[in-house]
DNA sequence: CGGGTTTGACCGGCGC
DNA sequence: GCGCCGGTCAAACCCG
């Protein structure tokens, strides 16, 4: 994976998120601090409750991103995106098993926080104003805080974006996901005053796959299609077919590494099953609005533990599973084989 | 016939 | 102000 390319695509910034220390593929796994002093979590979840701070911030960046392999570059930055990435490398396709140098990922995000502190002074009127209309646009609210919010709701679309390439990759026996540089901005940027639309919440995905769009149990319809600056490969506009459901999501490949797909998800989605989903998934979901919540933990469990154990994942994989929780429950349902 | 895709046109943001 | 570019629209087309 080239950065070059990629920074075209994804706003970077100093900080890594460390996917290992995520789900301890570095021998000995994680206890207390790392190397670079950073405290270690037990799993995702871990990382994510423990982290009040949700960007991030640079200390992560001491430490590498520890990719094996040369063709890891960290991207640079792209300056209008509002984009949490995660970015996820299946190694190889079919049963191959998959070893920590054989996937290669690189993105990053961009969170307002972490803008350069020049562009914060100069955006500062700029993000308040879009605090404002955030306001505006959720009218009901409780006047929590909007930061928070933010955080919350970007939290449970990356755990949910993170569980869907985990059953994609189940599901077309690919291997490995690979987090990094997890941040959260849910702030557009980019709003002229008074009617610039609102940008939701992005996350990023890359994934090495040979279908272009990956089915994750909902339905989208294409609604455009560009070519992109400087790479052969078009990019595809997707919109969730649900009624009122306001979820887009783009999906392009990249060019310097046609095998990787980066699919960009946007806002989120507001019906808990996903609408005519293909396939045999509305028994399972009719099944799972009257199960109580331990038992789409086993069901998690049913469905990931041998592939992934097939795919020597770690063994603190079952953290993930304990998000379950987090996850929409139209996700779990729709990724039933 | 309904739903999805294709594709050229259009619009708005942004940098110069 | 202008041009570039990303994103969206919508008519035409396709398909089951």
């Amino acid at each position: 994976m080239s950065g070059e390319k990629l920074g075209e695509l994804f706003h970077h910034d100093s900080t890594i998120f460390d996917p290992y220390s995520l789900f301890s593929l570095r021998s000995g796994g994680p206890q207390g601090l790392d190397q670079s002093g950073l405290p270690q979590f037990s799993g995702f979840l871990d990382y994510l409750q423990s982290s009040t701070d949700f960007g991030f911030t640079s200390s992560l960046s001491q430490e590498p991103f520890g990719l094996i392999g040369d063709r890891h570059k960290v991207c640079k930055a792209e300056p209008r995106a509002t984009e949490n990435v995660i970015s996820s490398v299946f190694a190889g396709g079919g049963t191959r098993t998959m070893t920590a140098n054989s996937s290669v990922s690189s993105s990053s995000t961009e969170a307002a926080g972490e803008e350069e502190s020049d562009k914060n002074e100069k955006n500062e009127e700029k993000e308040q104003e879009d605090e404002d209309e955030n306001k505006d646009v959720k009218g009901a609210d409780d006047g929590a805080d909007e930061d928070e919010k933010a955080k919350t709701v970007s939290a449970n679309l990356m755990v949910q974006f993170c569980l869907i390439n985990f059953l994609c990759v189940w599901r077309n026996c690919f291997a490995l996901i690979l987090l990094k540089n997890l941040l959260f901005a849910t702030r557009s940027k980019s709003r002229k005053k008074g009617e610039k639309r609102q940008r939701q919440p992005r996350f990023a995905f890359m994934t090495k796959s040979e279908v272009d769009h990956l089915e994750d149990g909902y339905r989208w319809r294409k609604y455009g299609q560009k070519a992109v600056k400087n790479s052969p490969y078009p990019r595809s506009y997707y919109r969730c077919t649900t009624q009122k459901c306001l979820v887009k999501k783009r999906v392009e490949r990249s060019y310097e590494d046609p095998s990787i797909v980066i699919t960009t998800y946007e806002g989120q989605h507001t019906h808990h099953y996903p609408s005519n989903v293909r396939g045999s998934s509305h028994m399972l979901a009719n099944q799972q609005s009257s199960m109580p919540p331990s038992f789409h933990h086993e069901l998690f469990l049913q469905t990931l533990t041998p592939p992934l154990q097939q795919l020597n994942l770690p063994a603190n994989y079952h953290d993930l599973l304990l998000l379950q929780n987090s996850i929409h429950p139209s996700f779990i349902n729709s990724n039933q084989p």
